[in-house]
DNA sequence: TTGTAATATCGTAATATTGCTATATTCAAA
DNA sequence: TTTGAATATAGCAATATTACGATATTACAA
């Protein structure tokens, strides 16, 4: 009755969702791109440069943290916001193994 | 208020998002996976297998399929879904792009 | 024609997501 | 110590998602 029902699924496949839910909305991948560009971003710039709330961008912020794909550093009450390198190429090759798999099954 | 502000970010942006939103429940990976599996699948065997009721298989194939991943044939009043081969694809470079270009930037 | 099987759609309930304002917290600088 | 800047959190409203049972639709088979 409205709930996702995630036991039904294999961990891989839940882990693959879950992953996927970061890049489902647009503020996120937007955000990814700005920290990209920069090298260790604050919420305060990168919510000026979405143009969403600065408590929407944190909120946002927290989502990718979360799942992991997110480092930060503090310097005094700023915090840098950097993306994880590694976890980014957990993600891709997730992705990659899903998509190399299904071409190969599908065709 | 609750609605996702989709006129802030960049058409393509928008897509990625869309297409990422297939991926962002497990259920629809396993359809996936399970349609991948077979030539042509039945929304009630696929429903059985991954343990959802006939209408919620359906609703998560609709879903699929608006966003232009899957194809069907009928067959009588049996539906065959199919994965739209080169949709896979362009979804999959979509993919790719985003974590070159990502990878490129932040490291 | 009547029954059955496959599927989609409707209606609804529970829950999750998205966004905001207001507020708390925390650190540095004046 | 007070002020200000950056951020997170709380609380809330609007909307979207997920899931189901009931029902309509469609096609074939008896």
């Amino acid at each position: 009755m409205g709930v996702s029902k995630r036991h039904l699924h294999s961990e891989q496949v839940n882990r693959l969702a879950d992953l996927a839910k970061i890049l489902s909305h647009p503020a996120r991948i937007s955000i990814l791109n700005y920290i990209g560009d920069c090298d260790g971003c604050l919420c305060k710039d990168i919510s000026e440069t979405i143009q969403l709330a600065q408590p929407t961008t944190s909120q946002h912020l927290q989502v990718i943290k979360k799942a992991g794909l997110l480092k930060s550093r503090f310097e005094g009450n700023a915090q840098y916001y950097t993306i994880d390198k590694e976890k980014l190429t957990d993600l891709k090759e997730l992705f990659t193994d899903f998509f190399e798999v299904t071409e190969q099954k599908c065709c």
